[in-house]
DNA sequence: CGACAATGTGCGTTATACGAACAAATATCA
DNA sequence: TGATATTTGTTCGTATAACGCACATTGTCG
């Protein structure tokens, strides 16, 4: 792609959408400035824009995103196949373990959920797709950083914020890194608290016909129902199972 | 708003990224200039920044959304108070009736789904939020219009393609309208297998403290296991007990 | 009321980026 | 396989979009 292909005004302007993140509401034109690094003229003009198109709304000091604004990713989750394709059998593993099940893809340092299927909801968070976990301390984040060549996944911990969510939460990149290897080597992965307390969840990659890994599916359950320990001879029969008939249908 | 504060690259943007809808995985530059109805070299450059960014890939004909275009726009679902404040309603609310509950909000001529709660998944499609149904053959949809002005609600169908779903689809406009009215007067709306053959869904509004509709509440279920004719009478009493603790503390 | 922060605005400047036209590549069809 | 149609890549002249700095105005706080 040649530097005259970049259309620099359009980057701009996705910078200063994605700084809302997945905590801000609102947000003013300094916030905003100060969040892109941009000009505050600059920010100020696409939160104009923004609100122009409908995408926000502005009450003179905030601007607030609308729903218009969903138009804007949705289709990754509505068109795309992944997610589609393995919502059947997420509905059938939650039906048969009697918990949460979920898919997820790598974006970054995160994992994003892209499929859910739920019996009661147990977390304080509300995991629906498009949501986002850090990658290093969800089970489906280990196991989509185990499958990466280990410099990249070392790559991606060093970008990460490695915060302690939890006394659990491991945050030491070298013991995140030794973790990462006993996931590749178990082929799953038990996440025991480190996200929040009272949650653990068990996951697994999911591989497509070519073997190549396209997503990682979990079970979560509350710590008090189902101790860690116990998650590996209760659910990982049924991920296994799971994971073996989506490698046939997934290319 | 002066025209000098409007970005129109950003703007040409932000429409290439909407040509993707809801339904379309990949486009080519020729389907994305159709669609947008840009300069072709023009869609051409936003769509390689797009790939260049990482929001999409290029195989050298297709473009193609990836999972960091969801960071565009979530904010509204993980950040906006009223997504989360209902959720809690609508997992009770499912848990009492036994059937899905969802909320949403009327964006142009569709209602986006804001949030959801489900026992067993009985739709063909996943209706988890961010998705979007027409308006005015949806519950939801038939109550928001409902509560809008009747020139605004009149102005939104005949923007709509009123398209028969099913046979028992209204899309005459003067039906559709009257039909508007008879919610209005009885507060709720029924949708008796107008959007999907076996599906039947009843629906409410939901007011802020100061009485103006924010949102929708609806409950689903299949038309096998409850007849439309008695929708009303098994869980309307619901649905307006989940309307009257959220008008207390929505505002 | 003054200090400080945030926002609005003007405007000189130039870099951005538009779009038309032509070339090249790909797809389709007989 | 060649002809034709369609799509994509590229050039580049040009206009103007829009950047960003500086100053003015408004809002907030003590």
């Amino acid at each position: 792609m040649r530097e005259s292909d970049f259309v620099s005004g359009f980057a701009r302007g996705l910078k200063v959408i994605e700084a809302f993140g997945e905590t801000r509401q609102k947000l003013t034109i300094a916030e905003a400035a100060k969040l892109t690094e941009l000009d505050r003229a600059t920010v100020r003009r696409c939160l104009l824009t923004l609100a122009d198109l409908g995408y926000a709304d502005y009450d003179g000091k905030f601007f607030v995103l609308t729903p218009k604004v969903l138009r804007l990713g949705h289709a990754y989750l509505s068109a795309t196949p992944l997610p589609l394709m393995i919502q059947p059998y997420l509905d059938q593993l939650s039906e048969k373990s009697g918990q949460s099940a979920s898919a997820s893809v790598l974006d970054g340092t995160e994992v994003v959920y892209i499929a859910r299927a739920s019996q009661k909801r147990v977390m304080s968070i509300n995991l629906s797709p498009g949501s986002r976990l850090p990658a290093y301390c969800a089970s489906m984040g280990r196991v989509l950083l185990a499958a990466l060549p280990e410099t990249e996944a070392r790559s991606i911990l060093d970008r990460s914020e490695l915060k302690a969510n939890t006394p659990l939460t491991k945050t030491d990149p070298d013991v995140l890194m030794n973790e990462l290897r006993r996931v590749r080597a178990e082929g799953c992965a038990v996440i025991d608290q480190e996200l929040e307390l009272g949650l653990c969840s068990i996951a697994v990659p999911i591989a497509n016909d070519r073997g190549r890994v396209v997503a990682a599916i979990n079970i979560g359950a509350p710590a008090a129902h189902v101790p860690a320990a116990e998650m590996v001879t209760r659910y990982l029969p049924l991920l296994k199972e799971t994971q073996g008939a989506l490698r046939l249908v997934l290319r």
